[in-house]
DNA sequence: CATTTAACAGACAGATCAGTCTGCCTACCC
DNA sequence: GGGTAGGCAGACTGATCTGTCTGTTAAATG
């Protein structure tokens, strides 16, 4: 990964990285429009020339904004999946996973969704790149409750995409309680009609 | 409610309607911070200064397009409340009009979402709009699930809500056939619970 | 030691943003 | 017929936006 890693102690944070870091709050905090790249580029204390030779574009920022969430939460599960053998705990992890974030104040409801809603065109990368996180995501809850013998696991998880999507957008506007509570019960009535 | 149809013709839609219209569909479809105030102009065939004689600020009219979504939800629920007696069948035409929005092609989600997400001040009076409205909303769904005799109205109205914004939010990036029968199969469920 | 690379500092261009201002015109109502 | 209200046309300001440009500095590599 590193090939620097073995000689000398290089500085831990170059610049790409403090830029990705100040996107990804920026943009997932006060949204990608009304984030202008000179406030992550005083955020990330580049300068300017820095900051084009890493994305020569704003897009490809947002572009590696939307990237890099879909990374962060694949590790997660994947990571999940790896080290609990019962499927029925990986979604048990998912879900808990959603109602903490959900839950955690000024949370600001789905990073995807929120990304996709700020390009109309849905032929643009950034709504493709959503399309396709959650294609990912559909097929790996199905698996899940396949391996689970879910009378049909096809409806079992677009019924917990659907629970999913309206937490994390609800959660962000109404009362979290309230609406993971709602998750919480949606999760586990799909895990009961597949036990 | 036109009180100028009595005598002469005056032109049918003043400049504020045509002001109006234009931003309901800019915003909804672009967003609101991707449309400026010159396109809605352009859109509406006003000029800058009968613009700003209605809406002296962009915000005044950010805030009229959430109220006139606001208050067409409410003309549609409680006129369908007083035309139909049984309460199932006002929450089946709530949920169908629900599944033919989604469906409709440039369907963009929820604008009260989407509207929400465009602000990331909790205490601005857009996010203080929508959360009025999903209060509203959510309340009553709960007085019609009481009617009902369901035995958790608070439930099944916060499980309604998750499925509606689940629905509303995933229909526009995923298939909105997968995402619509999930939204019915919630319904019916919530439903049963009921009779 | 010489070269390359990544970062530094900051001015600049061109477009677009919200919002203001001056002035004219026309239809209605008293 | 005069007043008023609403709309027309369009120039203008100051801020902010994305993106480019010139030039300097420091460190690692060959």
């Amino acid at each position: 990964m590193d090939q620097h890693s073995s000689r000398s102690a290089r500085p831990p944070a170059p610049a790409k990285l403090r830029i990705l870091a100040a996107a990804d709050a920026l943009f997932y905090n006060d949204g990608i429009h009304s984030v202008g790249v000179d406030r992550i580029i005083a955020e990330a204390r580049v300068t300017k020339s820095t900051f084009y030779k890493h994305f020569p574009a704003k897009e490809l920022l947002i572009i590696a904004y939307v990237h890099g969430r879909d990374q962060g939460l694949r590790e997660f599960l994947t990571g999940q999946q790896s080290s609990l053998e019962d499927p029925a705990l990986v979604l048990r992890a998912l879900v808990g996973r959603i109602v903490t974030e959900a839950n955690r104040p000024g949370f600001r409801g789905c990073p995807f969704i929120n990304a996709a809603a700020q390009f109309s065109d849905p032929d643009s990368p950034v709504r493709r790149a959503v399309a396709e996180h959650r294609g990912w995501y559909l097929s790996f809850v199905g698996s899940l409750l396949r391996e689970l013998r879910h009378p049909r696991p096809g409806e079992g998880a677009a019924d917990l995409l659907l629970a999913r999507d309206g937490a994390l957008s609800g959660s962000s506007i109404s009362d979290p309680m309230t609406v993971t509570a709602a998750l919480r019960r949606s999760a586990e009535r799909i895990l009961t009609e597949a036990a």
